[in-house]
DNA sequence: TATTAGCAGTCGATACTATAGATTGCTAGC
DNA sequence: GCTAGCAATCTATAGTATCGACTGCTAATA
């Protein structure tokens, strides 16, 4: 008797704490609600909102056993449950329906009517209808400058000393700069010597020139001089350009509930003013089409959730988009409208 | 004696609503402490601070005209006295001792020990350098670009119908865009063309040029196109230039006791992610070196304050940087810091 | 065995009261 | 003109009581 009970009770247990498909209906009418009102659910509230043939009291107790699997919490004993961080995180990998994203796509392609000629406006501009599509905070990091490829490269002498680098990259990105070069050189310098950078950078990516400083250790004077200083221009380059961000919304974050608290609002704004934290939540995407990071155990911030993808333009990575806000965030609007906005941007540079 | 005494009363009322030596010295004490505690100040506590020879009701009433007169308020009755913005405002004008900058000038310019190459680089360091000293949030609002003289400008072919307008420009700032060309032309057409746009632009202003469109009325169609290629390209870069922000310590607002309330965090981030906010907050600047704005009378956000001066580069104009803050702010301090690190920047391209 | 109705228990939110402490404004007197 | 003294005012805090929203448990039911 004794042992049988003991087994029984053990099966029950299991039972209990299995996530069966009626859990699972339950968990997403309650996250579906909460994303949307951000306020505790009752049994009674979940048995209105999806499932009319079976009492409260059942669901109380079904209620009771996602609690203790740590996918519910409660604010207080009299309170109704809201999601964990665990929950969001197993709603967004099993319970979230993918809206069809063609929708977005079709209504985000308008803002991209005109035909831009520069990276940086194509950015500016994304980050912005992401921004106003979403209402959360967004974020464009530009990244993956090492695979940029020179694709033409000129010295202009500007008389003085001076002498600008043009460099035409495959981003359709221009960087120019000033150098000092020696003293009086004649003309037939500046053919040799554009001759030279052209052999040595042209059809080179920024990760290998930057990679292999020492090439110019046996040419002459002058010329290594120009050779070291486009260089050194072309890795303080990709320094400033990796890792920059463009932000947009950053007010956005007020319409949200959980921002009612100055707390809250002190740490989104010490995420989003921090470019290492922002570099951080970018750090292990490189394989992933769209990656999301829920709450603190995620390097995201207590009560805060990010969701980021690949941003390409012309069939070249540029960096990372990202939107940022509360963890309880309408993920399925999230996702698709970066997929939309991604998609019509990715075919820019081939029209 | 019924005449009398109404005399003698409008007298007594004149004096009690002069501002005297007294009356000064009680306000500059209340402010110089609200500015630090941000707490009502009671007659007592004025007494401790500056005044030990008379009593505290000698000062309460000198409180109550200050009130009269419209300095001070009370949060309510039974509490001490804060400043109001017509306070703050006669403070400044008034009341404030300027600090000598040289202090300030001194700790500043060790920031800039780097001599730079951009004005873009000097005015990202010089937005933290304000924010990091002052403790306020700092932006610098780039203005001026109508005399912007262009040195030089040239035009480099690129093959494919494309062509390079490199221009340098009087702040040493490099502009630099890819335009379409016809097709089919020979080297010939290049030496030529630079020649002619060379005496269009070179030493002329942004403003000159923008305002005389027409000047290629009568020129071949080639040369047309590319002239108005380039008119249109400096155009758009005086638009995208003028009015461009550069923003630092947006967070700083915490440390602030007003922004402990999400109302006013609210409004202050409304404000500086406003551009049109922030170019009101300089528009009637143009004349005065120093401009010190006090809440919403003067455009500037309820509780707040914003501290603006000109900002010039190597003798040339770039536009304002500007101190953005609770009505509470430092000014003596964010003045000094303000002129020494503008007197930093005036003198470098001059090095 | 799963489900349910019913009910006691828990807890937050709200309202009301009382009290202590800070500061003012007023007044009579110096 | 200044001051001491005092009543009046108001906030902040704590304590108390009550209401209502949920839950968790139990015994009955299909």
């Amino acid at each position: 008797m004794c042992v049988f009970s003991h087994i029984l009770y053990i099966v029950c247990k299991e039972d209990r704490l299995k996530i069966s498909d009626r859990k699972k209906k339950i968990l997403r009418a309650l996250i579906d609600d909460y994303i949307v009102h951000c306020e505790p659910i009752s049994s009674n509230q979940i048995q209105a909102l999806c499932m009319p043939d079976v009492s409260s009291a059942t669901i109380r107790s079904e209620l009771g056993a996602l609690e203790d699997m740590g996918y519910l919490v409660q604010p207080h004993k009299s309170a109704g449950r809201m999601p964990s961080t665990k929950a969001y995180r197993y709603y967004v990998d099993n319970l979230m329906e993918e809206t069809e994203a063609n929708e977005q796509v079709r209504e985000v392609s308008n803002y991209f009517e005109d035909k831009f000629s520069k990276v940086e406006e194509i950015i500016r501009n994304t980050v912005k209808v992401i921004s106003d599509t979403t209402n959360y905070t967004s974020l464009v990091v530009l990244g993956g400058s090492e695979n940029i490829i020179i694709r033409d490269i000129k010295l202009v002498d500007l008389g003085d000393n001076n002498a600008l680098v043009v460099v035409i990259t495959s981003k359709g990105v221009l960087k120019d700069k000033v150098i000092d070069i020696p003293k009086n050189l004649d003309s037939k310098f500046f053919v040799s010597a554009n001759n030279m950078i052209v052999d040595m950078f042209a059809q080179k990516s920024l990760k290998e020139i930057i990679a292999a400083p020492n090439q110019a250790d046996d040419m002459l004077d002058e010329y290594r001089q120009v050779f070291k200083e486009i260089v050194l221009m072309l890795s303080d380059y990709k320094e400033a350009r990796d890792g920059q961000v463009y932000l947009e919304g950053a007010d956005k974050i007020f319409s949200h509930k959980e921002f009612e608290s100055v707390d809250n609002v002190k740490n989104f704004l010490s995420v989003i003013n921090t470019k290492a934290k922002i570099h951080q939540l970018i750090s292990d995407n490189n394989n992933v089409e769209v990656n999301i990071r829920i709450g603190s155990d995620e390097s995201v911030g207590d009560n805060m959730a990010v969701v980021s993808v690949r941003c390409v333009i012309g069939g070249e990575e540029v960096g990372h988009a990202m939107v940022i806000g509360p963890e309880r965030m309408d993920y399925k609007k999230v996702v698709s409208v970066l997929g939309g906005v991604t998609k019509a941007i990715e075919v820019m540079k081939k029209e």
